[in-house]
DNA sequence: AAATGACATGACACCGGTGTCACAATGAAG
DNA sequence: CTTCATTGTGACACCGGTGTCATGTCATTT
């Protein structure tokens, strides 16, 4: 049985318990001779430290919290992707914790998370990673944490985003390229800060194409796929109908391209959608969406190593806390030359 | 700070840490005033106590490991909320462990998992819950599990899972009572018991209601996107072409609704479609799919609050270990009467 | 040859809980 | 008025590691 504790390594090997611990740390002044056969004693008696023995000794937990709240399937997978291999690589564990970012407890969830387990870290996804409040209380409370695509990188928390303001630009600038004038617009969630980066894009590509700009092209979604179906129904009976729209996710395009072939418009023939996100479902569905493929993954795995590397390193200074990756823009079949 | 130990608390309550102990756990003999008093210190100081250390004490960790390999992100995102609230329920913490079924490590992978964590129980989702290496495994490891949707129920482990073979049954006969004879069907992946079950609900169905078994009309895929529009080409492209399609999930179904649109076929007007799972995207396409809704969440649910009860109550047999959960058949715009 | 310092090692307390056992106080039974 | 259970309580060791400090062994310096 894998019965082997510090204690019977140390009878076997002939040595004291704090030898080996201090072989197993990796400390200093052991002799290589002494080294060798308490190895040799890991390896007979098949010794793995407990590491709830040695979180006690540390007060530590070797446990990260990984705090969301997203309607996005595909996109938590991701989130949690990118936070395991960080861990792994590095001896942790990951608590998930979905949780109502408009719950009237938040905190009280919070701090429990946080009393029940004693975590040494958190993770923060989009929405609460720009929740004034929680960032605060996480300060107050001494609890480190990084930030997954924030809004702002206004302090000096661990922060990794990708451009989002950029590509929603560039995928406005590509329907413009493609001749369309009149793009409508379905906004996320209020509470998400990129709901604000991505219709601040396209504006800015509106602008700088000399396009103008129509409020009445604008509809305010929050990211589900049931907000996508009112907006798009609004917008496609406009007159005159928009070309083109973009909604600020996949599952809003997706609703709009649903209510499209409800209406029986052809899909890119006569109307062109764009989406963001590179959800599953973008290449789920015919015709293809065109979206943003955001590096949610390594924007994970990057917050994460680099909260993990802040509690071993304790006083060098680091100044790359923060970080933004390149989000791609993929082409598929929602969208064409606008028809004449 | 939340720096309260149990030897503040026994200092400020002028007990013994013992008996502050005796109070956390509610144990007998006790006298109320000192009960009382304790309880005060608790308040007074905000004492919680420390898992980590009551976890060394107990040689338990309150860990509840959960290990899959499934494509589908919607499943994996149930599976972990039904997994999350029996923890939460009980004080344990959720670990989610994917890996791959075909790795060549896995049973070291889960290994590592099991020193790494130290963690008190596992939960086996599919594929993981019918694989005979790993279950044994486990037995000789002595690691308690529960299994989720397994496709046999022949041992005394702690299994939930739902009806896949006569809810395939149900969706078959739906499509026979819509008048459908030439009904193609696409098989999931072989790993997954719950392919062979939604199989034989559909041959159940067939001969049933006496219905020729058409072997040209069953297509292998393996419950992706990808391999459903393979299949699919391959069965749309049949002559004669069948009027109905019963894939084993909804992306299977969802890819051969795209297949169908790209041919032009209508659906559900000259083509049904069936999927199974409920997977978003069955109301996230147009037309949406009916489908099979399997209480995924519940079944997590009720198989790890056994298994979790099963660590308390040491010698009580509990017979009850299996479960079976209904299916529900979800009736949407994919399927209708056959074109005469 | 004696003093110095670097290195190697172990004894011991400690992290924050729990289990075992001893013991005092109380009340009931003989 | 003893005797004996029962109840309430605390001292102490223990879970399996880590930190601190003292000590012993050398090689080097003076």
């Amino acid at each position: 049985m894998s019965k082997a504790t510090i204690n019977s390594v140390a009878k076997y090997a002939g040595v004291s318990k704090k030898t080996v611990s201090r072989v197993l740390n990796e400390e200093p002044n052991v002799s290589s001779a002494t080294r060798e056969k308490v190895q040799q004693a890991f390896k007979d008696l098949d010794y793995r430290p407990n590491p709830i023995a040695r979180g006690l000794a540390h007060n530590r937990s070797f446990i990260i919290g990984c705090i969301y709240d997203n309607p996005s399937k595909s996109y938590i997978t991701r989130v949690q992707t990118g936070a395991l291999s960080a861990c792994h690589e590095k001896n942790y564990n990951l608590l998930i914790h979905p949780c109502e970012l408009r719950g009237q407890a938040l905190l009280d969830n919070i701090d429990a998370l946080i009393r029940r387990t004693r975590l040494d870290g958190i993770v923060l996804t989009p929405p609460f990673c720009d929740k004034t409040e929680v960032l605060e209380y996480l300060k107050s409370k001494n609890i480190p944490y990084a930030r997954v695509a924030p809004g702002t990188l206004d302090d000096d928390s661990i922060s990794v985003r990708s451009n989002d303001e950029q590509a929603a630009f560039e995928i406005t600038e590509l329907l413009i390229s493609l001749g369309h004038k009149d793009i409508a617009f379905i906004k996320g969630h209020p509470d998400h800060s990129s709901t604000t980066l991505r219709f601040s894009g396209y504006l800015n590509a509106l602008k700088k194409n000399n396009i103008e700009f129509k409020p009445e092209l604008v509809d305010e979604g929050n990211f589900s796929y049931h907000s996508g179906e009112d907006s798009a129904r609004k917008i496609l009976s406009l007159s005159p109908r928009p070309s083109a729209v973009f909604a600020s996710n996949d599952y809003m395009a997706a609703a709009v391209l649903k209510v499209a072939s409800q209406l029986s418009l052809k899909v890119p023939e006569e109307m062109s959608i764009a989406g963001f996100d590179n959800a599953p479902i973008a290449r789920h569905i015919w015709p293809g969406l065109t979206t943003i493929a955001q590096p949610v993954e390594q924007m994970t795995y990057t917050a994460l190593s680099k909260l993990i590397e802040q509690f071993t390193e304790q006083d060098d200074e680091l100044p790359l806390h923060q970080e933004t990756l390149e989000a791609q823009l993929i082409i598929r079949e929602s969208t064409d030359k606008v028809k004449n």
